[in-house]
DNA sequence: ACCTGAACACCGTTCAAGT
DNA sequence: ACCTGAACACCGTTCAAGT
């Protein structure tokens, strides 16, 4: 018996296996034994397919922060939560950061992250302009991981020998090495590091101003 | 005739007249008036005509940062050069910054970042940590900026009302209006200083460490 | 060297027909 | 209520035929 939950399950798969450029309700109906248009009793077209596999996977994320915690810690844990669907789905990453969520699991974790934000003493607008802050990074340190965007390692790994002319690139060219190798979890939490101590100087401040 | 440089220009003007999934080999001939088959005569395929797109966009960012000025505000203007793109080409960023790119237009602003990073007394390890923030942070930044991301605006533009229920979601609902509005030069620039200000104090120490 | 139409194996979605 | 095949208007790309 076909149902939302199968099809969606199914272009899960079918968007690991394959990537998120070969899905197509055709695929997902041969993944399924099912004709094509068997799928749209149960999802009115591919966007809201696509907007499903995103909300399913973002409710699969973990929040293990401890309320109780420092605020820096818990915006640690948070940020780390959301970077295991990268792990998870590598392949459905993309389409996660770039759906238009405004269901509850889209707005979830955008609620606690606010309540952390809250509690490090910034007010409203502050406390927005730091999430923004943080998702940019994260998206766009999501996006590097998941090969979506450039590492920027000036060799190709199927290719031996360095290509860039280093006249032309004397930096690009010296840092080779560092530039080939990219331990993602450590260039994430480098950055994460970065921005949550620069923002607990910012907490200071604002706590200070409130006296 | 045809060339290359205006299969390149018809297809910008496709991408940014009608988005990036709208764009198709068919399209651009029928933009050009040449039959689709003439496009294979000077590209060989479209994930190479989409290279040279995001080729083109990029070789037009202005990098006008004085090379005498602190290293500070050399990032400072670097980032807002890169930001340029989403305001001329905002339907071609994504574009641009998910082709991986091995050419000179590609890889000039990571050799300027670099040099830049150099100056300001980081080693090449610390260097390339840094310019993986400052890519990622630009790349979510921008990426919100085009709507590609969300803003996590708990309401539809063309919805007059909130429909987030304040009860599940009380921090997004009171700051509401904070997150509906975002100026995007805003927004941009006060990440930027964070990471900018963070930053100085890692040369700092980088400085204090070699002598 | 450059242009082209026909053809092939794909898309998403509508509609009418089945059970 | 759910499934389905045919049909339509699209894709990217190969190949053989033109000039």
């Amino acid at each position: 018996m076909l149902s939302r939950d199968r099809i969606v399950t199914a272009a899960i798969a079918v968007i690991e296996r394959e990537g998120a450029d070969a899905v197509s309700m055709r695929r997902i109906a041969a993944e399924l034994g099912v004709g094509v248009m068997s799928l749209y009793n149960h999802v009115p077209n591919k966007s809201a397919l696509l907007d499903a596999v995103a909300e399913t996977v973002l409710s699969q994320i973990e929040f293990t922060d401890d309320p109780a915690a420092h605020w820096t810690q818990r915006v640690r844990m948070q940020a780390r939560a959301f970077r295991q669907i990268a792990h998870h789905y590598p392949r459905c990453t993309m389409v996660v950061v770039s759906r238009q969520l405004r269901s509850t699991a889209g707005l979830l974790p955008v609620e606690r992250a606010l309540a952390t934000l809250r509690d490090a003493g910034f007010d409203g607008r502050e406390a927005v302009q730091m999430l923004r802050v943080f998702i940019a990074y994260i998206v766009g340190s999501l996006l590097r991981e998941v090969g979506v965007t450039p590492t920027f390692a000036p060799v190709r790994p199927d290719i031996a020998v360095a290509e860039v002319d280093p006249a032309l690139f004397p930096m690009v060219s010296a840092f080779a090495p560092d530039l080939m190798a990219c331990d993602h979890e450590e260039e994430f939490d480098f950055g994460l590091e970065l921005l949550v101590q620069t923002m607990a100087v910012r907490a200071e401040q604002a706590a200070g101003r409130e006296g």
